[in-house]
DNA sequence: GCTGCCATGTAATCAGTTACATGATTGC
DNA sequence: GCAATCATGTAACTGATTACATGGCAGC
């Protein structure tokens, strides 16, 4: 239910046609909150007929004409409701954690390409936002609220990121270790398929 | 579309009940991949026209009967081939960034208890897994292959509890900061609305 | 008598994804 | 000639949430 209010946010910070708000959510918004075209282009019309947002018809030469919405007041009104309301727990879709755990009962190396190939796209986007923060917030003593908001944004995704980064270091040195162990041991040759099927578990990690 | 996997994951780690998987996966498992029980039945029953798991229906005394489900080989078999596939970027919903970012078109203030119940949680979580870890993983060499990747799934959730316990520290700080500096200048007084309005934003921080 | 736990479900709705569709312009 | 970018949309489907429903037992 946060889309409308992500998208007032966006609107806010730069007025913009929806395939501008799609561009947008492949890239600064989209690390926080993710939407399609299709998406856009619905919610916007909703925000429009609730009043949320304000359209102008821009015609362009060579290229389509596009809708330019901007936050209207309503929209603003709604916005600062929304910021005292309590927030809604957040729901975790966190695939990989899955996959390692699920990873007990078939070969542990099975994973590991999966989580080098998760290790080099995060180092990656480290590197991206640490690119980012040196040139947009060079000096970070002379920045108004508005930046000063983003930049604590910002800095939350580095942390992230440096903190995955070193996650996934465990995590496939780990890998590594139990793939050592099931390939040198004598007995249970072959498939190399691990699975203890141990009936005492109840390792409840409440 | 990984409920399924989460659930088989669950399964083969212990069998159970509907019931019994809603209850975990308001736990160990829920903090990865979130389901209520409404969904997990629904799932249920397509896993077992698919073959991938059995059941048992099982008469109790005093309580209504219950249908103990466990992983069968058809759902081995699929766990094995998704392990391999490539994992699906993960689409992030991060309402409390989005916040955040809000918090500069209407007062930074208004944000701040929410925050700080925010890390409220987060610190209790962060004690709650600690305990966990002492309780369930005392002697760390002396694990299994299981073990050992439950524990490194929870040592991520330790990690990024921490991380989000100091990201939220900052937060807090900088959003103080703000609601001093609104709160002081002789300007702009009254409502403590501080709305910038400036146009030349092009902060892309992409 | 009320709350809470165990145990399973149906129905309606909302949000999000995937596939398909159009059409002009710019650059290789 | 082909792919990519700009720009907007429809339609079908899958996944997730919310509300409602039932019914016995245990403990206060």
């Amino acid at each position: 239910m946060a889309l409308e209010h992500a998208i007032l946010v966006s609107l806010l910070e730069q007025p913009g046609s929806g395939y501008e708000l799609a561009r947008r959510f492949d890239r600064s918004i989209g690390r926080f909150w993710t939407a399609t075209h299709q998406q856009i282009y619905r919610v916007l019309r909703r925000m429009e007929t609730d009043g949320w947002i304000s359209v102008e018809e821009v015609a362009q030469d060579g290229r389509p004409d596009k809708k330019v919405y901007s936050a209207a007041a309503p929209g603003r009104t709604a916005l600062a409701a929304w910021l005292r309301e309590p927030v809604e727990a957040e729901t975790v879709r966190h695939e990989l954690a899955v996959r390692i755990r699920a990873a007990a009962f078939d070969d542990p190396a099975a994973l590991i390409p999966e989580v080098e190939r998760h290790r080099d796209g995060h180092a990656a986007l480290l590197a991206h936002y640490l690119y980012g923060e040196g040139r947009d917030f060079p000096a970070p003593d002379t920045l108004d609220a508005r930046q000063r908001l983003q930049h604590v944004v910002l800095r939350g995704g580095i942390e992230y990121e440096r903190m995955t980064l070193a996650w996934l270091d465990d995590v496939l040195a780990t890998l590594r270790e139990l793939a050592a162990d099931t390939a040198t041991p004598s007995s249970d040759s072959g498939t190399g398929t691990a699975a203890p099927t141990s009936t005492s578990t109840s390792t409840s990690t409440d």
